[in-house]
DNA sequence: GGCATCGCGTGACGGACGTCACCGCCGCTG
DNA sequence: CAGCGGCGGTGACGTCCGTCACGCGATGCC
């Protein structure tokens, strides 16, 4: 599962530094503390139960978080897009990886040493804080993800996780009629807790309803607010 | 749900003052930017979509953190204990509450608003490294919780859980071979995201296996590591 | 002490989803 | 261009669980 993913691959934009968490100043400290690094596509950046001993800044290109049940299947925790960082919890808490993680794309990033970092953190208590709302969104995100899980059928889910990656596009795009996802089933069904099959029947509910166009690792989104509607709907 | 619970109440131990997160001195800091408030037995701190301008710090009593879903069911996010924050996250973003807070037991606490707060960790950076270590658990743990809702039938979950809280209460007290869980059933039935129908027949086949007997409120685990296979294996 | 309420157990039923299986299509690559 | 592998779509089948419904015993309140 997730085999070859270049998912979600509208272009990356901007200059390949990071936006969300450090200002330039800030990341000319940090570089100093780091090693540049690439990830090729595919490529595992660290494995569940590993020592943490390092933390990655992504710079350009995603990295998926997610761990696999004993059955087999592949939960998706989280995926990293250039400015976040991965591997932060073992840096922060001494504890192992508690997932894998796993180049979605040609990857660059900062890898800085646990200490190295701690180090960072507590010279510079306005990055703290920082760290301490970029913590907090992960928690907001993972508490969502536990509700969303519970509420609606599978159709449901899976309108509203378009609905979702649609939104996040068009924040970097403008938003047009429509909006085309690059995006494979396997992937789609692993974000919703689905098996593929179930979800592609769900696309073709959604598909029969006129409000979604389908074809290889694209799904193109042609009735946004429909979908939002059935996002949100018991049935 | 959740009307009169008084659950996992195996007796507060200490002197009432937090034990995780804070040291003596460092509370006596906090103490002089929060005001002490009692909250009683079933009573709100603060609901979803409120604003967040407040902290509350537990030292005595349990909170429950919640959410509910548009069909009434309610998702547990949390048990906080004493010597944890509740509602840190949107001092620390300045979002709104994701969640309901509601006191399972009388509950002591101190109130810090969320200027203050942020004040606080800014000027302990010791404390701000110990309030990301405690985000960092959290997120962990809601990690946790996507795998677990995911793994196993309800039978499954059901002893996973019953084994957990076994764990956490051995931790307090000494572990005999049998251990007496306090529990509703409906509250049992939130941790593991199922019905309270569905969770009384996960307890009536392990009943049946004479792992565990069960009474009002009351669940008995007699055969532990019995519990523990059966939470891990497939059926 | 009687009666309402609450917590628990169970039955019946239906539906949604997991599992297994197969097929068609497209795009590789040799 | 021929063969193959990955991806997507669907059908059949079983089952687990949600929903609704009811009964029973203990608890607690008047």
């Amino acid at each position: 599962m997730y085999g070859d993913v270049r998912s979600y691959t509208w272009p990356v934009t901007g200059t390949g530094r990071p936006h969300g968490f450090l200002t330039g100043d800030e990341w000319r400290t940090l570089e100093v503390a780091g090693r540049p690094r690439r990830y090729r596509a595919r490529q595992r950046l660290f494995r569940e139960g590993e020592p943490g001993d390092h933390v990655i800044a992504v710079l350009g290109g995603r990295v998926k978080v997610s761990v696999q049940t004993r059955s087999g299947r592949e939960i998706l925790l989280a995926i990293k897009e250039p400015g976040d960082l991965v591997g932060e919890l073992s840096a922060i808490d001494g504890r192992p990886r508690s997932a894998t993680a796993i180049a979605l794309e040609p990857v660059d990033a900062l890898v800085v040493t646990a200490p190295a970092f701690v180090e960072f953190i507590e010279g510079h208590p306005r990055i703290a804080v920082r760290l301490l709302r970029t913590l907090a969104a992960q928690i907001r995100d993972a508490d969502r993800r536990s509700v969303d899980r519970d509420t609606g059928d599978i159709t449901c889910r899976v309108a509203r996780r378009l609905v979702d990656l649609a939104e996040r596009l068009s924040e970097h795009r403008g938003s047009g009629v429509e909006v085309t996802l690059v995006l494979g089933q396997d992937d789609l069904a692993a974000w919703v807790g689905a098996t593929r099959e179930a979800t592609s029947r769900a696309l073709g509910r959604l598909r029969a309803e006129g409000w979604l166009t389908t074809a290889r690792q694209r799904i193109v989104l042609t009735d946004l607010p429909a979908l939002r509607r059935r996002a949100s709907e018991p049935a």
